[in-house]
DNA sequence: GTACAACCTGAGCCTAACTTAAGGTCAAGC
DNA sequence: GCTTGACCTTAAGTTAGGCTCAGGTTGTAC
């Protein structure tokens, strides 16, 4: 059994968000002694658990039901399998998205290396597609409609 | 010459939120007509810019500062590409952590797919560890410091 | 029996990035 | 000459994910 402050230093978490955790109903099955939390193993492993649906960009209210249907047992397997099948394609894409965005930069740092070799890039044009290699080119205009 | 509501529509943007960009100012170089926008290539150029930015994680203010910084001309390259730089090791970073979050819930699509199989998963154990292939271990206990 | 730390609650505050509401201008079409 | 639609403004509201603070309780040490 661990009170809230050891589970704050455990977890490098701020008492308050521990608290604003439950309050959102995130330890369905957390215990009290005379209005003092107790976190257990099993809260510690929702916890864990928590901090994991976080990372892969799950919102509170989407852990909060989660978490209801752990508590509901087995019944709820499969929707708990299809949260995680379509976070799963969710993180993907955005791997995806990330890594055309590191593309853009790694094009851009070689642009300003360029600039300040030569000195001459045009005042207001932050981007000039007209230098850049078609590649780049291509994911930078996927960004709009074309026009015209 | 493109009226917001053309702008709107070629990025799929509100014009709300272009509006609200503008009020940050993000277009510095924005011309108007008797009160009304008239985006230009150069203010699409910096739409675009801005798209790309924020992708990389990038908020309105650090935006802001940029677009200052290129209506500064070349004196402000070495800056601009340092911001570069630095945004580029963040998105890299950003990858690396999503890699790891991707096989967590990799791992969890596979316990699922189990517990339904075998229908026999503990109820309020929703990240059994013990039944964990131990390089998903690590990434996962790697979220919390050590008892005891 | 009191000092002190660690816990509790509820309400309100905060930031980011928008969004909505309310009220106003202006040109075109009928 | 009035309605419609696209534009404008300022101000306030929204959502997520917390944080802070005032005021109160609990439990252990001396």
């Amino acid at each position: 059994m661990y009170t809230i402050g050891q589970i704050s230093e455990m977890f490098d978490l701020p008492i308050s968000t521990l608290r604003y955790y439950d309050r959102e109903g995130l330890f369905p099955a957390l215990k009290r002694q005379s209005g003092i939390r107790q976190f257990d193993e099993k809260d510690i492993e929702v916890l864990r658990t928590i901090e994991c649906l976080k990372k892969s960009g799950l919102g509170i209210t989407d852990i909060k039901q989660f978490m209801i249907w752990c508590s509901q047992g087995s019944t709820t397997y499969e929707l708990r399998r299809q949260l995680f099948e379509k976070q799963k394609k969710t993180v993907e894409e955005e791997i995806k998205k990330m890594q055309q965005t590191l593309d853009m930069i790694k094009f851009k740092c070689w642009y300003y290396d360029e600039a300040i070799k030569d000195g001459n890039e045009d005042q207001m044009n932050p981007m000039n597609t007209a230098i850049m290699p078609k590649e780049i080119k291509a994911i930078y205009s996927r960004q709009h409609k074309k026009r015209g």
